[in-house]
DNA sequence: GCAACAAATAACTATTTGGTTACAAGCTAT
DNA sequence: ATAGCTTGTAACCAAATAGTTATTTGTTGC
């Protein structure tokens, strides 16, 4: 960039450039450029040099804060999954009727997909791999737990009131909320083209919106 | 393996192996290879030397009956989804009655998921990449048709009979049933680690498909 | 039977990639 | 102010990787 022709190995002038120090913020945008790019490629398909450019810093720094790329993409899994348990421990499905709490969950899953389309993305690249990673997370044992706890209690309830069959299972519930908008949302690329319709124009996201929360209520309705 | 110690290049003594030529095994091996090699490792992470090595032939082959890496890819992608449009169109859903049509698409597909993996896979892959390849593809635009017009049929006859709801749709029914079985397969590896159940079980694969029937049925039923 | 072509092999190459090393410079406690 | 640790940079390296070349050997039409 300047004209100063250095050529000794490792000599850097800083005269020209304020070097400002900030761990925190290095290792933070590394966490999000490696998202990004996990999330593009695949692990097989990530460039550690690429994830180092994209958080404007270099791969010394990367495997200084998280050791490789495995256990970098181990970090970026693991705070996927804290970031989607996290938002939804702030729902309180319980707080209105059985149908509208259920609703809720499908409403908030759906967007939280839609939102975060790089979430989904990690999950498939994760499930390719058959869960390789995420079995060796020891961060990840109670995280889920809240979900499953919070809807028993919503189902329990609907079917006490009559409105619920009995049959409603929590974990089939939330995997047919989940199903719903995980296949819609990451599968719409091939699904678009194949079946010539936009999927992502936002007149077919709201009917798939009002989809997933009129069949899951039609699959636990008495 | 044998102890002559050659130098020369590319000297080759063939008097030990019974030397037998197949174009149309050697294409289909690579093939086979390649579908399982991409399933499992994405594109990003499939290796042309491992493909070549599982298929039991080398690259010259690979390079010389499909181009490159990527046209390989195209190859497997378009295979795979001939596969099921053709496993499909033997179904003949419109032979019963209407609910058993729908009933027998949504377990056939289930099934044929279950079964086959690796389009699952090779799904997920095209899709990480925005149906890059599958878009270039000039082969696949008729293939998908022939499924929505026999479903809409079906539909229509449920709709004069009174069974359904006007409002069902043969896409969005489609696309329920396919986003059931596609997510529970799929991301079986991530689901069974966070929520401590194996999906892979037999009694809960069954149920699964119990599941999506009902499901399915319930989200169209008059 | 043999010329021309298709099929097959293995060694080779240029480039990319994950990971390391040598070194410079900011930060902090004493 | 300065020693010791942390944060940062760029050059380097060995292994891996997509794609190619040189060569050999079946196969087939005449």
């Amino acid at each position: 960039m300047d004209g100063s022709g250095e050529k000794k190995p490792a000599k850097r002038r800083s005269q020209d450039r304020v070097l400002q120090r900030d761990p925190e913020r290095t290792r933070a945008a590394i966490l999000e450029a490696a998202t990004r790019e996990f999330a593009e490629n695949g692990m097989g398909g990530a460039r550690v040099d690429a994830i180092a450019e994209r958080a404007g810093t270099n791969k010394r720094m990367l495997y200084h804060y998280f050791g490789d790329k495995e256990q970098l993409y181990l970090h970026v899994l693991e705070e996927a999954y804290v970031g989607i348990r996290t938002a939804e421990r702030e729902l309180h499905i319980g707080d209105r009727s059985p149908e509208e709490g259920i609703a809720e969950l499908a409403l908030f899953t759906w967007r939280y997909f839609h939102k975060h389309p790089e979430f989904l993305s990690l999950l498939g690249t994760e499930n390719l791999h058959r869960a390789r990673w995420l079995r060796q997370s020891v961060r990840l044992k109670e995280l889920h737990s809240h979900l499953i706890v919070e809807l028993t209690e919503v189902l329990d309830r609907g079917k006490k009131e009559g409105v619920f069959i009995e049959a409603a299972d929590p974990l089939s519930v939330y995997l047919t909320i989940a199903s719903l908008g995980y296949f819609y949302i990451s599968n719409q690329y091939t699904l678009s083209t194949i079946f010539g319709r936009d999927l992502a124009d936002p007149g077919n996201l709201d009917a798939w919106e009002r989809h997933i929360v009129h069949v899951t209520l039609a699959s636990i309705k008495a």
